[in-house]
DNA sequence: ACAAAAGTGTTTTTTATACACCCATGC
DNA sequence: GCATGGGTGTATAAAAAACACTTTTGT
């Protein structure tokens, strides 16, 4: 974001009126099926108005007394059973007029969105409570128009998933604790393309960062050869941290 | 951030009172002083309580009808004038507990913090309004205890700040329209420290970027063989955006 | 035997790093 | 003329990319 306009103090200073919020939660949740090598959100249907029978992206209000995180925690809780998962903050947003509940003649209070940014793994994660088809695993590149601004918080969330996944190790947050090399390169493949690298390049790339241990357990998953199942071995990684490091 | 723990849903659903919330932005506004080879970042010194007499982040709460971005832009046209600047969102913090204003005996309220981070330059930067002493340049890497957890955020600020450096232009966002790559190069060591990369490396790396065109005006500082006067060029930049590029 | 998947190695190309060295100016 | 900062080039090391090839299983 660049200006090259002068700043200027406002004016008015006291006088203006502060404006009252309620605070929600956004989670922009992934998963990847590795089998049908899709990138999978939750979405979740909304019942209520504003954006009736919308798609949207599960949310709740912060209560009192619960921090944002508890917050993303409960809504992600609430919808599915995830075992292995990764979450952080994605972004904040609080324009005026992103909800239609804003208006005077509606409840007049403005409704910031924290956003949160979670992945999972789909193997594992069922859907809870599912009786009357509300929540669904959407494909990424196929997603409805959703309501209120959630358009964005997904694109916000995919951009960075993307990014993310080239840089941090948190692949390893979703895979089950022992994982072949080719799982990992599934994955991979399935969120940055098929075309991201070659299948050899990335193997030993990603064995020289040193921080992937050989259980030395083979696991024969139909025809070929059988694999060494992997696993991701923290303290190793541990001095990587902070570093600048590609997994790509 | 990893759980293996399994996820609950919480019991009680519609019986929980929703937090209401003021909120507040927050700035980290970072500025690089050159010839003094040192980052700073602008700190108003509170004189209401809570955290009377202690030095915070410049920050305001949003009004009515504002967005956050323009709550933000406010905060910083009040402290300093800057022609050029570079401003992003940073992280929100709201965590129940962080104002003390929260308490059931003060306003009773939650107030989170949506904090930016802002890059302008030291040399066009003039503090205004200033009577009392109460906003001032601190480094970087010799801050006071701030006023609630802003401690955090400007940590948080700070290694954005790095990590940015590395990969995204901001860094002529910053600049004078004008420069000389010696002035670039200047940033970064600030930043980043000395050792960062050799002088002509970082040059030859910069330039095969092909943003940068050179104006042909040589300049003189001082002693020695005049530089050449570069400029970005934000067509020439148009299709790297996005691409992972290191300016390092 | 053969396909399928795992895993290794080799060659080529590109990029990073560490310098050495020439250029133009002020004093 | 020589110190100072600007600018170019080169030799070496390291990493990325492409791809050929071996190994071990199921059928």
């Amino acid at each position: 974001m660049k200006t090259n306009s002068k700043l200027k103090p406002n004016a008015n200073s006291k006088s203006e009126s502060l404006a009252d919020f309620k605070v929600g939660v956004d989670n922009v949740i992934f998963s990847v099926d590795i089998t049908y090598n899709r990138v999978l959100v939750l979405l979740r249907k909304r019942n209520n108005d504003p954006f009736k029978n919308y798609w949207s992206l599960p949310g709740t209000l912060v209560r009192q007394g619960e921090s944002l995180t508890d917050a993303a925690y409960r809504t992600l809780a609430e919808k599915i059973q995830a075992d292995n998962l990764y979450l952080e903050q994605l972004y904040s947003f609080g324009n005026p007029g992103r909800d239609p509940r804003e208006n005077p003649d509606s409840y007049g209070i403005r409704y910031l969105s924290v956003s949160y940014f979670a992945l999972v793994r789909y193997e594992e994660s069922k859907i809870i409570n599912q009786t009357d088809y509300s929540i669904a695993w959407y494909r990424v590149n196929d997603i409805p128009k959703l309501a209120f601004d959630h358009d964005k918080i997904l694109d916000y969330g995919w951009n960075r998933l993307k990014n993310k996944l080239q840089y941090s190790p948190l692949a390893f947050d979703v895979l089950p604790t022992e994982f072949t090399l080719n799982e990992v390169y599934k994955l991979y493949c399935t969120i940055l393309g098929e075309n991201f690298s070659d299948y050899s390049n990335f193997r030993s790339r990603l064995l020289k960062l040193g921080f992937l241990s050989d259980t030395g357990v083979k696991v024969s998953r139909g025809a070929g050869r059988p694999a060494s199942l992997y696993k991701f071995d923290s303290e190793a990684f541990a001095p990587l941290k902070d570093k600048p490091l590609l997994f790509i």
